[in-house]
DNA sequence: CGACGAGTTGAATGACGTCAAACACAGTGG
DNA sequence: CCACTGTGTTTGACGTCATTCAACTCGTCG
């Protein structure tokens, strides 16, 4: 009641997520438009994670690459579609999740470039796990199973590299899974607020966090409802925790927050 | 009130879960009493999942394996511990779970050998992400970091293979994650049901599931508690669905059961 | 203006956890 | 053989947290 919209926080809602809302998806499957410019070794360094990564492996992986486009709205791959390639995004955000039923979408984890999309199941003859839909339009890599073999054979340190980027995911799932095994819904939107607030933005020792999604989706995220999610906000709020300013969030008390993420 | 445990049923509790609760943990942290036999072809198969796995590779890897014998009770190691190895388990059973504040042990999994305890966090130098421990006398297989990165050079082959391990690791969590984030305890139990429910033990058409540990382990697994627990199985014997004799459930309907998992 | 979608708020419902008591069974020692 | 004890499980009463349903506000777009 108090306090409505800050007049310049409001309108900050991530674009395209709003004006691109689920009913694009319809045709042009790719856009050969732009010619698709092969990966660079910036890419795989960003994706394996090592600033050491020699030029010699990554040049090993652009040859097997294929680049592809797809336009915003579009589905990148869908699960129970079996995956033949190890999928990564290069540019742009994308949604994980499953498409369920009567064709809603359930996001479960929003990716941005670049990063991994899908790691695991190309290895396997198996399914992808889940759905992957571009948000914005995205430029996406795939590598196909045959190709990362003659890879691994021609540059032998990119087996430990892929051991490694696999482990880490594997460590990110599993505390994933143990957030949601034993902490209630404060503690996983306290920890999740803690974990992307950026230290701060010029204004004195304010910690903010600049919501890139739409709240629906960050509810998505921690696996609540959205009315959840705001009654939560509501409620930090009044604790003196945060400050919440339409996609903008200041985090008034760093050491608080973390102790709510605790339990 | 009408059927209470069968006379043969009852007794069928796994031994060890019951006769060394907790409390051996105190002395005697390695037994050389027993000398440890290598690991042989078996146990690598086993955990890599594959039969066609060549002897070479096996053999390269026994050369870098470290056998540990780990009596009941203890810990295998802890969460917070930096991981130097990755660690499989050959024999006996153990329990994963993180180790909480006033030493109460939080069950998440129930690992029988031969399985991986940790497959990830040997690679990278990060710590251990759960705590083990074994709930029987247990042999374990330790593969230092170093080593593992000369079996790869020696066996290219090898990386392959622990890529698809690790793969593996990272579709089950994935969908670990998954139920927990979109079913309700009912849904979670069902599938849990179905999963191990044996097809037919000789008498006619009927699967069932023998419950190899203590309900309250079975319950954390499926993160509720032993309460919550005993009244679903309660609620899906009233439904027809199973029939509960102690630590034997016998499914009468599996097609219930897979339909109950579903959502 | 009117429609629509995002977010918020309130009331009602339900699912699950907590607490406490009772029960079943095994092992022990009289 | 029989109480007695300890552990594991079951059951009931009760509370709490989170979802559901139904308004309602705000802002944007037609």
């Amino acid at each position: 009641m108090e306090h409505r919209y800050a007049a310049s926080t409001r309108p900050a809602l991530p674009e395209r997520a709003i004006t691109v809302p689920q009913m694009e998806a319809t045709h042009a499957s790719r856009r050969p438009a732009v010619v698709p410019t092969p990966p660079g070794v910036a890419l795989w360094r960003a994706l394996f994670g090592g600033p050491t990564m020699p030029a010699a492996e990554c040049e090993a992986l652009a040859d097997v690459a294929q680049v592809r486009q797809v336009a915003a709205g579009q589905s990148i791959f869908s699960h129970s579609e079996p995956a033949t390639s190890v999928v990564a995004l290069r540019d742009g955000e994308v949604a994980l999740g499953l498409c369920i039923h009567d064709g809603t979408f359930r996001t479960e984890r929003i990716v941005r470039g670049p990063a991994w999309l899908d790691l695991s199941s190309g290895w396997l003859d198996d399914c992808h796990s889940m759905d992957a839909r571009a948000s914005t339009p995205v430029s996406v890599v795939e590598l196909p199973q045959a190709g990362l073999n003659q890879a691994l054979r021609l540059q032998p340190g990119l087996g430990l590299r892929m051991i490694q980027a696999l482990a880490r995911e594997v460590q990110a799932l599993a505390a994933n899974t143990h957030e949601l095994m034993h902490k209630d819904a404060p503690a996983r939107l306290a920890q999740w607020l803690a974990q992307r607030c950026e230290p701060a933005v010029g204004s004195g020792e304010q910690a903010v966090v600049h919501l890139r999604e739409r709240k629906r989706d960050v509810a998505s995220q921690l696996a609540i409802t959205p009315e959840t999610l705001s009654r939560l906000m509501r409620s930090f709020t009044r604790l003196g925790v945060i400050e919440v300013a339409g996609y903008t969030v200041h985090i008034l008390d760093t050491q608080a927050l973390a102790r709510m993420a605790q339990a």
